[in-house]
RNA sequence: CGGCCCGUAGCUCAGUGGAUAGAGCGACUGCCUUCUAAGCAGUGGGUCGGAGGUUCGAAUCCUCCCGGGCCGGCCA
């Protein structure tokens, strides 16, 4: 494909006091299609070339036309203190069509990340509570970036750092051991759940005092503590596996907070021996002598160790075995200051890599079913989502044969598509109502778009041409499809730069909407002359590709009929 | 008290230096004998929290203020 900012850079550096750099920096898309493809802006010549920008801009345009145009461009123009620019619109076309059925399922790719590593710490729920939907954020949005990188061509490590380990096991096992009925392994989740409530709820201050007695027996490699620990943690396990096999996701490591307990002495003398520690009341602690930061505890004064001990050791651990690239940390924003602390500390003990590792951070989840004074399972939401999906395909498509399988990729990937179609950083206002309406910019809708692409083609029901003639996708629907084909590939490399998938996912939407646009608007099947119909396919199979990859880069499945 | 995040249409959100600020939901109007109407086209709806400042140009950058949320040594 044709790089059309790159070609332009010296068409309009030679003309002005301004190498390309500067130059890379004003070119813009402007707002109106009708304007043109690309523009450059000429106000901040003005003042260093003494004259107004709308005559630099004519003087610009006939510049460039005179030196001929740059390759691939169709038009240059001055518009006021504009110079706008248009391609040749059937060789752009030819050019993304071409790219992206010649790479079919590798369009977007890259191998910018080749040689490269990203941890990413991502889901990391706690044992012994619900997998509920605030769960969620982290496992999709982890999910989707452990997958973006990887089509960057990074080698990506996707860890599992389970909360399999603290003093909320001491508080479950006096729970357990109190109000508790069988053994540990046969709990399910909803028990333990119960039980960690009940603890809560009431609470004396002498239980307070127990579990932390068990806590550090557990830490003392106490048997009797770690056995009924095991049993705990293999029955949460159980329930987690199923829900990450609903999702389709997947971890290169399960090494949770328990994994590091043999690292942890090692963590703390590391950090003593930089110099970066001191005692307090017979605690560790790292103090930042700084008001933002804060103080850090690294050891309690009975000895026990925290989670900051745990990140600190893992960390360490990580760096030994991966020497990343990149660490993304993928945790509630809640726990920024929990983490800028860790950094700094990296840092203070010398670590060179310390500024590798990024806090991708994400909104809390509010609204849910406050009335009914419960959290809400992820799994029943899931399950709701699909119910819903299979009335509404009972009624629209009721010769479906697979109803089932297809009800739960939409209702599945209508929650993920939710969870990922905003900035993580916002708050996630979870409704029944908003999670179950699927008009609009929903993952039923891009679901939905690609499932008649695939209508088409289905009834068109020969291989997509080869020979095509781009010129004949001349309407300006069929331009914008065009225009936004061409966008996936950089749209991919700023979701990694900046961790955001809902990058990916809004681009999706405007994917559909210029594909339902077009639909609407021209026939494919019966558009008149052959040579159209089989350009028309082509178009339609590309933007069938381009849904379907961005959809698998999101985890959300791409049903071919719905 | 200190720090971080958020504040854009009735609601949910895009847009982080450029041309008249955009979508979706909800409301209202049209479009199914035609490739799936979970769709399309249109109408209405905004002092971009407020005030200063930088700039040829600010929703976007800086300062202060207001409102909401979160965090701040023995929980995670």
């Amino acid at each position: 494909m044709i790089n059309y900012r790159q070609v332009l850079l010296p068409a309009i550096a030679m003309h002005l006091p301004l190498d390309e750099a500067q130059v890379a920096e004003l070119i813009e898309i402007p707002p109106n299609p009708d304007m043109g493809d690309f523009a450059f802006p000429c106000f901040r010549l003005s003042k260093e070339m003494g004259k107004p920008s709308p005559a630099i801009a004519k003087d610009l345009a006939a510049a460039i036309t005179a030196e001929g145009l740059p390759t691939g461009f169709g038009a240059v123009e001055a518009v006021g203190p504009f110079v706008n620019f248009r391609v040749d619109a059937a060789r752009r076309a030819a050019d993304v069509l071409g790219a992206v059925l010649g790479k079919a399922a590798d369009y977007g790719t890259g191998n910018e990340g080749a040689g490269k590593t990203v941890v990413i710490d991502y889901s990391s729920p706690n044992i012994a509570k619900p997998f509920g939907i605030g769960h969620l954020r982290s496992t999709v949005i982890g999910g989707a970036l452990y997958r973006i990188h990887k089509a960057l061509g990074w080698k990506a490590v996707g860890i599992n750092h389970l909360g399999d380990w603290g003093t909320q096991f001491g508080k479950l096992i006096t729970a357990f051991l109190l109000w508790g009925e069988g053994k540990p392994e046969e709990q399910s989740i909803d028990d333990l759940y119960k039980l960690y409530v009940r603890f809560h709820t009431d609470t004396p201050p002498e239980l307070e005092e127990e579990a932390r007695r068990w806590h550090k027996r557990m830490e003392d490699g106490d048997e009797e503590a770690l056995t009924l620990w095991r049993g705990f943690r293999d029955a949460s396990l159980e329930e987690f596996r199923r829900i990450y096999a609903i999702l389709g996701i997947e971890f290169d490591s399960w090494a949770g907070e328990s994994f590091y307990l043999d690292k942890l002495d090692g963590a703390i003398e590391r950090a003593i021996a930089a110099g970066v520690t001191k005692e307090d009341a017979g605690a560790l602690i790292v103090d930042f002598e700084d008001d933002a930061l804060g103080v850090w505890l690294l050891r309690k004064s009975d000895g026990a160790t925290l989670y900051s001990t745990r990140d600190l050791a893992a960390a360490l651990y990580r760096w030994d075995e991966y020497h990343f690239d990149k660490l993304l940390y993928v945790v509630g924003a809640p726990q920024a200051r929990h983490l800028a602390q860790l950094f700094e500390t990296l840092r203070r003990m010398g670590m060179a890599w310390w500024d590798r590792c990024e806090h991708v951070g994400f909104g809390h989840i509010h609204g849910m079913s406050s009335r009914q004074g419960t959290l809400v399972f992820l799994e029943d939401v899931l399950n709701r989502a699909t119910e819903l999906v299979s009335q509404v395909m009972a009624e629209r498509n009721p010769d479906l044969d697979d109803r089932d399988e297809v009800s739960r990729q939409v209702g599945v990937g209508a929650i993920v598509f939710a969870d990922l179609s905003r900035r993580r950083i916002r708050d996630y206002n979870f409704s029944w109502d908003e999670i179950l309406n699927f008009d609009g910019e929903t993952g039923p809708y891009v679901q939905y778009t690609h499932a008649r692409l695939c209508s088409i083609l289905r009834k068109w029901g020969q291989p997509v041409p080869g020979a095509y003639d781009p010129a004949l996708l001349g309407t300006p629907e069929e331009a914008a499809c065009v225009r936004t084909l061409e966008r996936f590939p950089e749209v991919i490399r700023q979701a990694a730069d900046e961790a955001e998938p809902h990058l990916v996912a809004n681009y999706l939407i405007e994917v559909s909407t210029v594909a339902n646009s077009f639909y609407q608007r021209h026939r494919v099947m019966d558009a008149g002359d052959d040579a159209l119909v089989a350009s028309r396919i082509v178009l339609v199979d590309a933007l069938r590709q381009v849904l379907v990859n961005g959809l698998s880069l999101l985890g959300v499945a791409a049903p071919e009929r719905m």
